[in-house]
DNA sequence: ACTGTCTGCCCC
DNA sequence: ATTCTGC
DNA sequence: GCAGAATGGGCAGACAGT
């Protein structure tokens, strides 16, 4: 019987009485997966590494050697100790498993580990930092008749796939299919994978070669298979315009955007080696470009960690002067300056209000509300249709409201009053002409939901 | 069995 | 995600 | 430029209360 959980909170509750002083609260933060002491996984790496440069891992206990580095100099033990951390973070990088890797490093040492722990088929690899895909294995499959494919590592993306239309469908559809136990006349999204990069084929790794080279053979390796797997599409060029009009045309078929790679400088799939070899590139990062609104703050949340003491997020909301309310439209934590929180603090210190205003329409209790006073000018990716934002509600879904996807602060707007906030039809519409939903419009006629 | 809320996880 | 900040 | 830490929306599934 689902009882788990309360046994999962009397271990916690266990662990908690009998911490002292400042136990608790390390134990709750390793609980919920983050120490927040400014030293995570890299830090830890590269202290391993240094570690393992002064006492050899795999040596007879006792240890003989406990600080080789005591008659090198400095800079030759600065080399050795990056050159132990190279090697570390690359095998964390291409088989991220420390239940692997340790017992290898005491047995073998650290020159033996990349020989023991290798990419490999199955075992999913770190992914180019900062980016919107993940690496991912696959069952593998091969062009039909030639070089029959035993293992291989695809980089690639999944992604919701309308069979009608032939087309992509938003990523708020893939996220709806079932995560367990999916049975296969479950299915009603259909999934296409899209592959872009292969890393490993046939038991040999790819990762040193040039992405001209991977793609090469990721070509020549495949075949697509209509709604279920394709190339990415690409194109090769030098020049902005070129660029700019594939972008456009990358949004307009429902993509992000555009991921920008160099086809044989520098352009190995080295991860620990370098983060910085490819270029998203998003219509909403261009200044001037993206949707930019103005919005009411309504709430505050208290901030966390570097941010105690000052408000860490906020909530906002737009204004609909057929209702004469105010309507929150998403909670925003991101794109101030310390001295903006500072500021922000500071300047609604003396608006706070008991309640919410009868007028503010909302399901998001903040922990202090706000009078009506500020109007902020923010940036996002997207809008998107609501479980528990109020903007518009009524105009484009009767009873959801519309969000935002990735909120950021720019700037406040001094010049204008609370009601000069962006409307509610003007969310409504910007939603509405949004690429994505255009594309879908045909169905509509009467949400087939509730229909049975 | 139904329903509202929380958690895990993922996502971008 | 996106953004800011210390090193 | 990296690494880390603040923060965002939103889904299915798990849990808990009725």
């Amino acid at each position: 019987m689902g009882r788990s959980m309360t046994k999962k909170v009397e271990k916690m509750q266990g662990l908690m009485v009998a911490c002292r002083h400042a136990e608790t609260r390390f134990v709750v933060r390793s609980l919920g997966g983050k120490l927040r002491i400014g030293l995570a996984e890299q830090s830890a790496l590269q202290a391993l590494a240094q570690a393992c440069v002064m006492t050899p891992p795999n040596q007879e206990r006792p240890a003989q050697i406990l600080d080789a580095t005591r008659e090198m100099s400095a800079e030759k033990t600065k080399a050795a100790v990056d050159e132990a951390a190279l090697v570390l973070k690359t095998v964390c990088c291409e088989c991220p498993t420390y239940d692997e890797i340790v017992p290898v490093l005491l047995e073998h040492g650290l020159d033996k580990l990349p020989d023991h722990c290798k990419i490999r088929a199955g075992v999913p690899l770190k992914p180019m930092l900062a980016h919107p895909t993940k690496a991912q294995s696959v069952q593998p499959f091969s062009r039909s008749g030639i070089d029959p494919c035993t293992s291989c590592i695809l980089d690639s993306e999944a992604v919701a796939w309308d069979t009608e239309k032939k087309q992509i469908l938003p990523f708020q559809v893939l996220s709806t299919r079932k995560r367990k136990d999916a049975g296969a006349s479950e299915i009603k999204v259909q999934v296409c994978v899209f592959g872009f990069d292969l890393l490993f084929l046939n038991g040999e790794s790819l990762v040193t070669q040039t992405f001209e080279k991977r793609r090469e053979k990721l070509r020549a390796s495949f075949k697509e298979v209509e709604g279920e797997f394709a190339f990415a599409k690409s194109m090769d060029s030098t020049n902005v315009e070129d660029i700019q009009e594939f972008l456009d045309e990358s949004v307009k078929g429902n993509c992000e955007g555009l991921m920008v790679k160099t086809l044989d400088r520098d352009a190995t799939y080295e991860i620990a080696k370098r983060s910085r070899n490819w270029l998203k590139l998003k219509k909403d990062y261009l200044d001037g470009v993206g949707d930019t609104i103005d919005v009411v703050v309504l709430g505050g949340f208290l901030g966390k960690g570097k941010r105690t003491g000052v408000y860490g997020g906020f909530l906002l909301g737009c204004y609909d002067p057929e209702n004469e309310e105010f309507q929150s439209i998403c909670k925003i934590g991101t794109g101030f300056s310390e001295e903006d929180l500072q500021k922000h603090s500071a300047f609604f210190k003396d608006h706070i209000i008991d309640a919410p205003k009868s007028y503010y329409r909302h399901s998001i209790e903040p922990d202090h509300w706000f009078d009506a006073v500020q109007v902020w000018e923010i940036k996002c990716a997207d809008l998107s249709i609501s479980p528990v934002h109020k903007a518009a509600v009524g105009i484009v879904d009767p009873e959801k409201g519309i969000s935002l996807r990735f909120p950021r602060f720019l700037r406040v707007r001094e010049d204008k009053t609370a009601e000069q906030a962006t409307s509610a039809q003007q969310i409504a519409d910007m939603y509405n002409s949004q690429d994505q939903v255009k594309n879908q419009a045909s169905n509509k006629g009467g949400e087939d939901e509730e229909f049975y």
